[in-house]
DNA sequence: TTTAGACCGCTATATTCTAGCATTCAGAGC
DNA sequence: GCTCTGAATGCTAGAATATAGCGGTCTAAA
């Protein structure tokens, strides 16, 4: 349960996420599809100025707006996720389905990897509703230490 | 379950905080002190900037640094939370306990409520342990809409 | 082919936070 | 009390993150 996209395959997530456009009707246009592919080989978070940096090398006219807007699109369509803590960008493993982002992030190596714990969901539901509290949307981002970086 | 430090009264917390300082040989100087009682006063989420605005009134010299410096104190003691979705500050209801902030969002009124469900945490520490991941510190915002305002 | 809306280029600026260094102050040890 | 050390603050500058706004261009649908 818990995987990066790196490890999903970023062929396999790009060919999904160019169905989902298609059939959303989504226009993924060479900015857009650029900035997920730079995502996708970060392999790990990313911040939007560095994006703009690798933006700029073939694209001489790449300013903020241009990666901010592109960001907003991919985030909008949960094609990528916005790491709170880090204000940085993280590839989403499975585009397809609707939801929010749960992550572990090492504070050794700052590899962050998405689980979906519907336990961790279950409890969020529950200490809501005891405060009659309806949530849309709910933000998990644990710190810690991996797997490898324990060993 | 779930409470504002504003419910929870001011002037307790106040009391709290000052008795932990004495406790653990910390300064609560008049600066930071002061920075406390506009985020408790506040009685929700208050931005760096408003604090900075708010303290020049009373202490020409005020500038980023006196502000953000205050906050990492108070942070660092863990006498008010960081809303990492909002870049805001809230106040603690509870300051003698160590503990990771959970917090329900209202996103019509801008309520915050700190909650503490065992169920999350346990749903984070079940999922971690799957991943051979060892938590230190979890951060869990939750929006939606609160009591008062689906009524 | 026209046209409305989406997308992008571009400049400027807002917002949030930190670095770095000088000065002042409080408390520990004498 | 006096000195000394580390903590706290004053102050300037600037880094890092993000948005506003406006005009031009492209796309897809009527």
């Amino acid at each position: 349960m818990g995987q990066t996209a790196h490890e999903h395959g970023t062929t396999a997530v790009f060919a999904s996420v160019e169905k989902a456009c298609r059939e959303r009707g989504l226009r993924l246009t060479p900015l857009r599809r650029q900035v997920l592919e730079l995502i996708l080989q970060a392999g790990g978070p990313v911040k939007a100025y560095d994006l703009l940096d690798s933006l700029k090398t073939s694209h001489h006219s790449a300013a903020p707006p241009t990666v901010y807007r592109a960001l907003d699109f991919l985030l909008e369509n949960h094609f990528i996720h916005r790491l709170e803590t880090r204000n940085a960008y993280v590839s989403c493993f499975h585009p397809e389905a609707s939801h929010s982002g749960q992550f572990l992030i090492c504070e050794q190596c700052d590899q962050v990897t998405e689980i979906n714990a519907p336990e961790m969901t279950q409890g969020v539901l529950k200490a809501a509703a005891e405060q009659g509290f309806k949530p849309s949307k709910e933000v998990v981002e644990v710190y810690g230490t991996c797997r490898k970086c324990i060993e």
